[in-house]
This record gives structure tokens, sequence and C-alpha cells, in this order.
DNA sequence: ACCTGAACACCGTTCAAGT
DNA sequence: ACCTGAACACCGTTCAAGT
């Protein structure tokens, strides 16, 4: 306690170096937010932690934004900027929604604790404007108009959001219990009479084999199929 | 403070009334935790909330759960009994699984905050158990086997909770926040320049026109279409 | 065997104080 | 104008103590 020894070099220990002027801002901290969820816990996102990824005081972050749900909520704009980075659209607005569906599934997938807290958002951020914009593009090309187009463009971004993001949920959740996400539907699943449940019974085999993306692009498919059934005449 | 006004009537005032013996069970912690997650809250199921509506200690109920997850798990299969209470096959098999969607939609609705924290778990509970089967037998129903019938199930039951989970989160943030869940959409969502994302600026209006549920029906007639164009041959 | 109460480490948010 | 630190009410979970 008293060997003085921590004197000797005199090294330089900064006083812990208040953060200067403009470091902080709401992109700096929306990234910092991203990569704290990506840190393996569902509900990571916590100002402490937010705090020390930046190199700053928890409380801090107020200053940009007004809650933790502010803050997510740009989060959420930024992976939709994810999913669309780099996007074009295709001469086939077919391929242009699968493209589109499969960048949110992929973004979703990768970001997945963040995805799972933000995808039920409204973001009216410029990302969530940019691909609306790119969306409707697709099904302007396809050919309707008006409240038709809107219809479809809802149905679409809807399917697209709501599977990417239980997915992602799904996973999120999975890796918090350190489970893999497809050890359900083991032998607990079937302790039952098998009279009782023969359906279930019958397919307690198969019921374990899940590829989640190819059931993904079945569903993608099917809305695409409807899609084509009721393309406008060409005027 | 020394009136003793108090003592006059021996006012019985009972000492907390410890709780007898078999009065938590794990059915009536669930239904309490329902009601606490539909009072308003979307975060709303605390320890503390939960102690008070059983009108037990907060931790009492770790005797019969092991973390707050657990609860919600358990939540999570009450939700299935209350969407499936009642459900009867119909001849149709297309009908049984737009019966079964609906009712996913609606018990999902009326208790949003539950759906919302719980529409991606994997409940193994015995209601699970049961639409599981429901579900395969309309497949069954519809001539489908082995494989292919898991496949079509996932499809069908992954699109169905994906679906009416996410409106159930929009509608409980909506709640939390206050807002009519149409009134995004608005004029702030359309600051921007109209040659920069002219197909957003074309339907500025209509985007704001919302039918849910229209749109649910939608989705679900795509992917029974599609299930319909691929029926196996009758053998 | 089941319920209670105190305790612990943590969390979101506010606000007066620093620079 | 922007960042910090102390403070507040709350939260999930543990565990020794009651009955």
């Amino acid at each position: 306690m008293m060997k003085g020894v921590e004197r000797l070099p005199a090294p330089q220990r900064k006083p812990p170096a208040r953060l200067s002027r403009g470091t902080l801002t709401r992109e700096v901290i929306v990234e910092a937010a991203l990569r704290v969820l990506d840190g393996g816990q569902v509900n990571g996102l916590t100002f402490a932690r937010l705090g020390k990824e930046l190199g700053a005081s928890p409380t801090a972050v107020y200053r940009h934004f007004s809650s933790r749900g502010d803050i997510l909520t740009a989060v959420a704009d930024e992976l939709i900027r994810i999913a669309i980075d780099g996007y074009q659209p295709s001469d086939s607005w077919q391929d242009s929604l699968r493209d589109l569906a499969y960048r949110a599934w992929r973004a979703f997938e990768q970001h997945s604790a963040a995805a799972m807290h933000t995808f039920y958002r409204v973001t009216l951020g410029p990302n969530e404007i940019r691909v609306v914009d790119a969306i409707l593009e697709a099904i302007h090309q396809a050919g309707w108009r008006g409240q038709e187009a809107v219809f479809k463009y809802q149905m679409y971004s809807n399917l697209v959001l709501a599977l990417s993001g239980r997915n992602a949920a799904m996973l999120a959740a999975a890796d918090e219990a350190g489970v893999t996400p497809g050890s359900f539907w083991t032998q607990e699943y079937m302790p039952t009479n098998p009279a009782e449940f023969p359906y279930l019974w019958e397919h307690r085999d198969d019921l374990r084999l899940k590829d989640n993306f190819a059931v993904y692009q079945g569903q993608v498919e099917a809305l695409l199929a409807a899609m084509r059934a009721s393309l406008p005449a060409v005027s």
C-alpha cells in the first residue's frame, strides 16, 4: 500500500478523458447500439453498456435521443440501410421483390437481436422512405396503380418484415438459451398417447427437419404467384 | 397520532394474510400474468405487479416458474388455448386453415402485449400440441403426406404466427405511445423532394388507408391458392 | 412444502453541476 | 452547448427465515 512504486514512471494516467465536443452524434450512437445488440445478449442494449461502448457517460446519450425506444427506432432505420445497401432494381419486378425480400431476411438474421426489437417499428427515417419507394417502384412496374398498388405493397412488405422478424426473434431467443434453434420437436414433444394426436404422431420424425429459408422462399413465391394471378389487364 | 380513535371498533385488521398452501398454481399464475399483460403496459409483466395481482409475495412465483421467460412461455401456450378454444375442423381443409388463421389473429389482437412477447416462442405445451395436430389434420385431409405435409405445415403456421404476432406488436407499441396505429404515414413522412421518391409521392394519400385484417386475409388466401396449385395428384 | 422479506446487482431516466 | 455524476424509483433473482 505504501511502497510508492506506482509513482516511478509517472505513467501519464489520464483523467477519465472527458469526451470532446462533437464526438457523440446520432450516427455514432446508433452504430454503437447495433454493436452492443450484436454482442449476444437479447436484451443487452442498456445505457451502461452503450456508454461503455462509446467511451462516454451512459447519460450522455440522452442529449441525442429521448429514450431507449427512440434509439431502437433509429436502429431499425439503420437495419433497413444495411439491408438495402447496394440494391438495384431489376428489369423484372418479381426479381426486384425477391431481392428485397432476401436482403431483409439476411440483414435480420445477421443482426437478430436488433431485428427482434425493431421489426415492428415504423421509423419514418430516410432508409424506410427509400425502401418504400423501391417497393412501390416494382409494384408500379408490374402495372398496379392507386389503392390497389398500396394494397399489394402492404401485403408484400408486411409479409417480408413479419417473417424475417420472427425468424430473427427465434434465433435471438435460441441464442440466449444456448439452444440450437431446431432442437425443439424432439421426443419431449411426444410423450403423449399416439392415438390422441395421430397426425402429430405420424409426422413426429419429419417435424424436426427445418430449413427456415426454404420455407420463407416458398412463402414469398406464394405471394408473388398470387400477385401474378391478379395482375391488372395491360391497357 | 395519539388520539387512539383507530382502536374503537377493533377493525379486525388482518395481518397481511399469508397465502394458504395450495392457492398458487401454474394455472393461477399464468392467468394472473395474462391479466397483468392486458393491463396496458407493453412491458408491464413484472414480479411486483404479478405478486400484487395474485395477492402474494412477488417471489412466491419462483416456486412454480424458474424465470420470467418461463412464465411467458406458459402464457404463450395459454394464448394458443384461447385461440383454439371451441375449434372444430371443417369438411373443407381450406376452411379449417382459414378458421385457425383468423382465430390466431383475433386472440393475438385481444391480448396484444402478451402476443408480442410470446409469438416467437415454442411452448412444447399441451395446447401447442393440440393445434399442431389440428393443422396437420387439415393438411392430411388435403392430401399431403410425409415431408411435403410438414413443409406445408411450416409455411402455414409460420405465416399465421408471424403476421398475427407483428400486428399485435404494432398494436401494443402504438398503445404504449398513445398513438392511433394508422397515424404514421402522415405529412411528416413526406417532407422530401417529390422528384427524389416519385412512387412514394404518387401514393402519399393512399398509404394512409390501412385495413390490416384485409391485408392479412389477402396473405392467407395467397398461401392457400399456392397450396391448391401444388396439391398432390389424387391416387 | 410452500410462502415471505431482506438483500444484491442492475436498469431507465432526471437533473444539477461541471467545462 | 454538450458531457458527467449523483440520485431516484424500479427490476429480476437469490436465499435464509418463517409457518
